[in-house]
DNA sequence: CATGAATGAGCATTCATTCAT
DNA sequence: CATGAATGAATGCTCATTCAT
């Protein structure tokens, strides 16, 4: 259905999210914070973020828990990092999706589904710490990135409400509803998707005919 | 599509799950003891397991933390005793709707989904603790449901390939693949059901169709 | 110059200063809690508030660090109370000699600044924590406090005050000044005195005198 | 009563006051080296000794932590070079006032009052952490200065009690305490002078005032 | 049954200090 | 001279758990 891959370079990011404020500490390089950006995703999601001590952490880069603190302010801050980018990263999607020109409300929809697929997979350990972990962070950040979370409901609800409008798609569902299924069939992904186990080209195509199907129905 | 209340009553467990296993505890009366496994459902709920304490549930029950251990030997054992009543509710599921007599595949799936779907929204905070908290349990404890866990994404993948092996679904899609996206449909509503907002029925139902459109497709 | 004994009593307080706000920690038994404070007093006054560790308090009082936490909710929370304890006493004494009726300007200052060497000497160790260590605590802590401190550098002023307009003292000092004067010889004593090698009686009564004659001088 | 500026100048020490012990590390210019001194008297005063780091202390001066230590060997031996400039300061003092000839006790006396008031007054900030953080000096350090303050006490004594045997001074007072007294007058206006809401020349004046009539009485 | 004092291990974070580049 | 990464020890605090009364 789809091969573009507008997505791709989108891991490009991490930015300077961080603000990187603080006088007088002279931010890291680049290369080496995101070692440990890497580390902690990979452990987070491995024993979730509650139950991972910065010593876990600092231990996997092999450094001394005291020395992680030249690249953190906080293990919070840590897990911003994290779903920040992530976050970003998913955004992006939106914002190409959105761009791409000369497509119908269900062809949009589709690229978005795959395309979100295609990034769950790739990076389902992020995904995974950000749907497990996210209500640990302080209330102002998540503020700040559920803001963003809503754009994509109200996206995907509208292109659904235009399909139905056009009797593209049988109107017998609420689009609201319809967008949180798919949400969850993409989404979901995290939980079951094993690479080895499971074909990332057959799972995309197949998860999408799903969404899709299921939005469309008999029409 | 469906009426029958046969979930209704499967809330009565909780029972000796656990095996019971402390010697000479002289467990205390009934009613004591689901008080406090419904405090500490709502608790990890709100909360999440981990950044939950000892004390929080005490002092949510009104007693002391020192008290609390006459209901409890540990807190992970008031998980495990969380996660094993929902669970066993949920296969009660399955077993009820595997023991109905006279239906079809599709049929027998349909009715599956509009049970779990109702359970979920019904208990949506003991699923949303099931999902986020189940892998803060002791290895042994994780085997012991998992297993279970995996006769209902055999059953469903059984019904699904009925179904297309009849030619009462379209087979272009793998029916594992498409198990995971019903359960994916079913058990996503905890992220987003909120009762007051969204309505119990429409939503069952819209997402019954939802995902039984996944599975039959165009045929 | 003054004998009786209203101050004596008052080292009574330490009361409910907590607020002792926090449900379901039980305030322990107002013994212990005395002695927990008591240690800290001593200790603090021997190392200073920022030198000294919970570690250190807990070694004194035979338990482990964590036990002491039962006893106090911070350190800055002990210091609190150690320091709210000694200015309760210090108010009440300017309450007490206030009540006093009979009193000339200069006899009721002469008896304040006698009343407050002897809790000054007797206390000393409070008072030293007491003016080194006041700014550790929080800006809402420190103001509540120095609301208090502004009414004894007002009272004493007053008093001058009057005693100058009454022809009783001579009037070529600001009282404001004069009242900064009478403190310095107040409170400097917590930095020289010590008991065995001064008397306290003579201290009380040859620091009182040196303090009025600054203020009467020669009229 | 006085106006020689004997004191003025004292202010250029701070010389290698040290001792400068540790070997090849070739003093950094003097010009930056009063720098970091000035900062830290600075920081000193607003926060403490024991709660600045010396974080705070490269921040100010726009350096990295690491760098600061091309100027200090330890952060303790900061405060020595602080306490020990501001020691020899007000040494200097009493030695000036002391070689001042054809003085009377009370008048030698009332020269060393006025210039130690406009001292401490001058450099308050100093005069600050030299009370506060004292003890935060190692023993031996402490000793050092301590015997030099000794100095002080005695030489105060001897001019009073000088006083007091030539009929120029009340002798119900123990001159060892009016000695205290006399201290406490002028070091504790560090704890409330404040440039601009005090004016210096009359604070000098009328502490000075105080103290000496609390010395003569009324003879 | 309930209390509350105590345990002991663990955790996030800070910080003075060192040193290779 | 300056940098910045790293050290290693300490600190305040939390918490699950135990147990004598």
């Amino acid at each position: 259905v789809c091969d573009n891959p507008l997505v791709a370079k989108s891991t490009a990011r991490t930015k300077t999210a961080t603000g990187n404020g603080s006088a007088g500490k002279g931010r890291p390089s680049k290369r080496r914070d995101d070692e440990v950006l890497e580390a902690a995703a990979r452990i987070f999601y491995e024993r979730g973020y509650a139950d991972t001590s910065v010593q876990d952490i600092a231990d996997d880069l092999g450094i001394l828990k005291g020395s992680l603190y030249h690249y953190i302010d906080t293990k919070e801050d840590l897990l911003f990092r994290l779903l920040d980018g992530t976050h970003a990263d998913v955004h992006q999607i939106l914002k190409e999706v959105d761009a791409e020109e000369g497509l119908g409300p269900l062809e949009a929809l589709e690229l978005y589904v795959t395309r979100q697929l295609e990034y769950n997979i790739d990076h389902f350990q992020n995904v995974s710490v950000y749907y497990h972990d996210f209500e640990r962070l302080g209330e102002e950040r998540q503020k700040k990135i559920l803001a963003r979370r809503k754009e994509h409901q109200r996206w995907v609800t509208e292109r659904i409400d235009e399909a139905q409008k056009a009797g593209l798609a049988q109107d017998a569902i609420d689009p609201a509803i319809a967008g949180r299924c798919i949400f969850a069939t993409i989404i979901w992904t995290y939980r079951w998707f094993r690479p080895g186990r499971d074909r990332k080209d057959l799972v995309v195509e197949s998860c999408t005919a799903f969404a899709m199907r299921g939005v469309i129905g008999d029409v």
